[in-house]
RNA sequence: CGGGAAGUAGCUCAGCCUGGUAGAGCACCGUCUUCGGGAGGCGGGGGCCGGAGGUUCGAAUCCUCUCUUCCCGACCA
């Protein structure tokens, strides 16, 4: 009996956590930075997040969104507008007090106590205050609106426990913000955006995830009504991977967003926003690394194919460099996934084997190896990402088409893999939710033992509010358990609810959440 | 922010208890051998032992403080 020897030494089966960690570690993606709950985001990690800035961007922009830049800091006065909103973020703030260092006692710098600022400025955790200032200005009439826009920013929340790429202090997102004339628009609005994010997850990531509605404890601070995208890790955990808030008039009462109407009256806007962010990158690790390392799938893969020529720094390496140039120039020409094909010839000296299991790591989706007797027959040796292993041999499952038909086959090669990628993470999740689950003692069977991996469950619930609903969020607490969101496709309630045991008003899923 | 663990070479770690100026494996560099594959031999470079202070003739080692990371909890769009 063979048996495969992987390129991680820490399985996901063995301990979840650990390979997390150890995927981030080796395919390249981040590494810490020495300040605490920050990070250093590597080209491989920055390149997977700019292909989904590129594809978000696009969807952004064909739902009629124009982009901008908000300053990082924002005055503490405008941020104090809006209750709700102070009282969600305050806790995780980081304020800048001063403009300037001096020479401290030791040696050192301190902060000037001469350069105190008047103000202090916070460093934005989200900008809903300071787009709304500019939406008071800028809107004035009924013919501004809707005002639509979108921005790529960095933001901050002084995090108590974080991890790479699902919870940094410090994270790369998205944000949009717009303004519209009535409720019934601005709630469209949240929803069509809530559409944009399922899709970019589903069609560009191949991350399955479940739209539904934020039960009321777990809204944005100062929103009305909070959507979100569920996407399950390969550890049955929950992770929500995009938000769209309907904010009502909340931020437009604060900041006095207001236009005049057809009648000439003073009109609050109703707002939105919407954002997600470099978390996504860690539902693309968990969702689709093996104990190999990461698989990226093709839409959002910097590369999407790399060739290997086995080099041996003599002079026959001119050749097969050669040869390897030709297929890389055929592979550049194709479209794949509705764009040119990205492929890199790695031409740096090394053994190619050695070069082969970083690639592998990496997740790069096809690895393409030519040697001199490649070259001789006129075939390449290929690697699929999603299919490494040859379970015969136990050994990798190289194929070895001919050169001119590897060029024609590999597009729809890399069409099938973001299919089945999807496939699979959408079919792992499905037979890891549990529905039908109609007493809380079942609840209790199911995340109560120490199964390792329990997954979702779906229940019907009454909707309670206040204090109802705080015994129902203690209750789950107890099992380390949330509710995620209530499926927008999901059927009407028919039951009871699983809490309180009054007449259900909808269905919710319940989930161990990162 | 509370409880626990840990920080020594790029990585994984030994050395610390019983102070005497730093080690291994892998990686890296050179070279030879090998050559359809995660290879081997020989040689070599690289660390003021997370940081600051203290005890001492002398600190990686003992003491204090601090920073960072990991796990558990609280918190968390």
């Amino acid at each position: 009996m063979f048996k495969i020897r992987h390129a991680l030494s820490v399985t996901r089966e063995a301990d979840f956590a650990a390979w997390y960690q150890a995927v981030i570690a080796e395919a390249d993606l981040a590494e810490e930075s020495g300040v605490r709950g920050c990070m250093v985001i590597k080209p491989w990690g920055y390149g997977i997040w700019e292909r989904i800035q590129r594809l978000l961007d696009d969807r952004i922009k064909a739902a009629g969104h124009e982009n901008c830049y908000f300053p990082i800091f924002i005055p503490l006065a405008n941020f104090e507008r809006e209750a709700s909103h102070v009282d969600g973020f305050a806790k995780e703030m980081a304020v800048v007090t001063h403009h300037r260092l001096i020479a401290g006692e030791n040696g050192g710098l301190i902060p000037d106590p001469e350069a105190k600022l008047e103000e202090p400025l916070i460093v934005r955790p989200t900008s809903e205050t300071i787009f709304g200032d500019a939406m008071a200005r800028w809107i004035q009439s009924w013919r501004d609106l809707p005002l639509k826009l979108n921005q790529w920013a960095n933001v901050v929340r002084w995090e108590m426990r974080t991890r790479m790429f699902l919870r940094t202090s410090e994270f790369l997102w998205q944000e949009g913000h717009t303004a519209h004339a009535d409720e019934a628009e601005a709630k469209e609005h949240t929803l069509r955006m809530l559409e944009v994010y399922r899709a970019c997850a589903e069609e560009d990531l191949a991350l399955p995830v479940i739209a539904g509605e934020k039960p009321e404890h777990e809204r944005f601070p100062g929103a009305v009504e909070t959507w979100s995208i569920e996407a399950m890790m390969q550890d049955g955990k929950a992770l929500q991977a995009g938000t769209s808030h309907y904010l009502g008039t909340n931020f437009s009462e604060a900041a006095g967003i207001q236009y005049q109407d057809r009648e000439g009256q003073q009109t609050f806007c109703h707002t939105t926003s919407w954002g997600v962010s470099t978390r996504m990158v860690g539902g693309v690790i968990m969702t689709h690394g093996d104990d190999d390392g990461l698989r990226v799938p093709p839409a959002i893969a910097p590369h999407q194919v790399v060739i290997l020529p086995m080099l041996r720094d003599k002079p026959e390496d001119d050749a097969l460099l050669a040869y390897c140039e030709e297929l890389r120039a055929s592979l550049a020409g194709k479209s794949v996934l509705g764009e040119p094909l990205r492929v890199l010839l790695d031409k740096r000296h090394g053994k190619a084997a050695a070069k082969r299991w970083d690639w592998v790591r990496k997740g790069a989706p096809l690895i393409i190896e030519v040697g001199g007797r490649d070259m001789e027959n006129g075939v390449v040796s290929l690697l699929r990402r999603d299919g490494l292993w040859d379970a015969e041999s136990g050994k990798p499952a190289f194929q070895t088409p001919s050169k001119e038909s590897a060029a024609g086959e590999i597009p729809a090669m890399l069409e099938d893999m973001q299919r089945s990628m999807l496939g699979e993470a959408r079919d792992r999740r499905e037979a890891a939710i549990t529905r039908g689950v109609t007493e809380f003692s079942e609840l209790e069977r199911i995340y109560g033992g120490d199964a390792k991996h329990p997954g979702w469950t779906e229940v019907q619930w009454s909707k309670p509010t206040g204090e109802a609903l705080e015994k129902v969020v203690e209750r789950l607490k107890a099992l380390k358990l949330t509710a995620r969101n209530a499926p927008m496709d999901a059927e009407p309630a028919n039951g009871s609810c699983i809490f309180t045991g009054e007449p259900a008003v909808e269905r919710i899923l319940i989930a161990r959440a990162y």
